[in-house]
RNA sequence: GGCGCGGUAGCCAAGUGGUAAGGCCGAGGUCUGCAAAACCUCUAUGCGCCGGUUCAAUUCCGGCCCGCGCCUCCA
């Protein structure tokens, strides 16, 4: 199989393959900023880049691979948030890094090799900027803080096309003062006691105090777990421009080798069309929607319903035609029998994957396969090994509901009147149940609840 | 203003220069006392609009309309 994705440098679709003499495949994916619960549209993202580590993992080996996703835990929303709750950052951060990788597990996201934190390496990028102003790219403002000059690295814009004269000059740039061209971004920011509180490092030679800038971070942990240049770097489409044209620029400039031999983006999730914001009311967290009773499985197979490369429109019609979707593939896989099957249902599954990630065309591969062949005919390994790829654990479940005691109080009486062949008694005790709120299942030899679906 | 993406059945969504995958919903059927599950069958002469190229276009080209995203610290 011949892995193709995607390259948003060069614009077409280019084989993945790994670089080094060692055979490891070195794949460096933007995380998230922890203030806060990530949204969904932030795990679509990580979603994406699940599939394209399970991609890799399945063409070059498990031990070919070396995936690093770093957690954001110095910017200026998680200072904000750490001022606005009185708490110290670091208690800030590490409480939402927890309940990002309780979602992260939910959705049955593979954890990355390393998870590097932007204040773990401080040392790095600190480092990193003292060679950039060695080297002529970087400058000490008045104030303390290091900027990346632009006009030293002409080869800015070549990612996003952009040119300096195109940005839209409506936001007024809170530091401009302090730089030389109000491109340049910031390296380094100095300490400003009224904003950042007790947060502050010893900075690059010559210059002031404080923080790193957030581009300088992905560079430096990119160069320190990875090296010079890696083979794939990923992130949503808003990265793009500046974070990552501020990497390559940072990257090459500090390392004089290519930075990222294949770059990808993956394009945004909407809600109900438009993009979510908590002002709209369409802003949903893993955990809310779960909070409703909606299965995490099912968020992570509605976030595959569309191609990572296009916008997708979730909607609640959405998670609920996914949940339908999921439970019919649980009963394709119960019914497959555990040996003797030899239809392979991963082929095309793999094969849609591994054409730029074509998410709707593998799952439509897969029910297409799914019905061509008896499930006796088919290799369980085969149907394994395509919901591996896809990373929907079809063993993993909403926690049971709990029934109250009122409602299996109805069912036994329910059951009784069935045995007695009360059938009249039985369908109105049914119905008292759907009432409730509650589905009762006969079988042949008892019965069970759950809760109606809607 | 600059850069980029998209408009395919009730909803979601692939795809192809030769006459439209799949999922969900819905309808009918088998089964079941009923219900649920499972299984079977059906559901776009049509792919935003108008031109053009072609033996043939939803698929290529041009124009137009509509929607969405990014444009300095948002995945």
């Amino acid at each position: 199989m011949v892995l193709r994705l995607h390259d948003s440098l060069r614009r077409e679709t280019r084989e993945l393959r790994p670089s080094h003499p060692d055979g490891i495949f070195r794949f460096y994916n933007c995380g998230p900023t922890v203030y806060a619960p990530a949204h969904i549209g932030n795990f679509r993202t990580f979603v994406v880049n699940d599939v394209i580590r399970r991609l890799l993992e399945l063409e070059f080996g498990p031990a070919r691979v070396r995936h690093v996703r770093n957690l954001t835990d110095v910017d200026d929303r998680t200072i904000t948030q750490s001022r606005k709750e009185g708490r110290p950052l670091a208690e800030i951060t590490r409480h939402w890094t927890a309940i990002f990788h309780e979602d992260c597990a939910a959705l049955n996201l593979l954890r990355p090799h390393a998870e590097p934190t932007a204040t773990g390496y401080i040392r790095e990028q600190v480092s990193m900027i003292e060679v950039l102003m060695e080297k002529g790219h970087a400058y000490r403002a008045a104030d303390g803080s290091v900027y990346f000059r632009l006009a030293t690295f002409p080869e800015y814009g070549r990612l996003s096309r952009i040119q300096e004269r195109e940005l839209q000059v409506t936001n007024a740039v809170a530091d401009a003062d302090h730089k030389d061209s109000v491109s340049d971004f910031a390296l380094w920011k100095a300490y400003k006691p009224e904003e950042d509180g007790t947060v502050q490092w010893p900075g690059p030679r010559t210059a002031a105090a404080g923080r790193p800038g957030w581009h300088i971070e992905c560079s430096a942990m990119s160069k320190a777990l990875l090296g010079d240049t890696i083979d794939l770097h990923t992130g949503g489409v808003d990265l793009l421009f500046p974070h990552h044209e501020n990497e390559i620029a940072q990257s090459e400039c500090c390392n004089g080798v290519p930075f990222a031999r294949h770059w990808y983006h993956s394009e945004h999730l909407l809600v109900d069309g438009t993009t979510m914001s908590k002002s709209k009311g369409n802003y949903h967290t893993l955990r809310d929607l779960v909070a409703k009773g909606h299965e995490a499985m099912a968020v992570r197979y509605a976030l595959l319903m569309g191609h990572p490369r296009k916008q997708l429109n979730f909607t609640l019609d959405s998670l609920h035609a996914a949940a339908s979707a999921l439970r019919t593939l649980r009963a394709a896989r119960a019914a497959i029998p555990g040996a003797g099957g030899t239809v392979d249902v991963s082929a095309p599954v793999l094969a849609a994957l591994a054409d730029d990630l074509n998410f709707p065309g593998a799952l439509g591969a897969l029910f297409t396969a799914l019905k061509a062949s008896a499930p006796a005919e088919l290799n369980a390994a085969g149907f394994d090994r395509a919901l591996f790829a896809l990373g929907l654990d079809l063993a993993a479940r909403a926690p049971a509901v709990a029934v109250p005691a009122a409602v299996t109080a109805l069912a036994e009486r329910r059951w009784a009147a069935k045995q007695a062949r009360d059938f009249a008694a039985a369908d109105a005790l049914r119905a008292e149940l759907a009432a409730a709120g509650w589905t009762m299942l006969d079988r042949k030899d008892g019965w069970s609840l759950e809760p109606v679906r809607k």
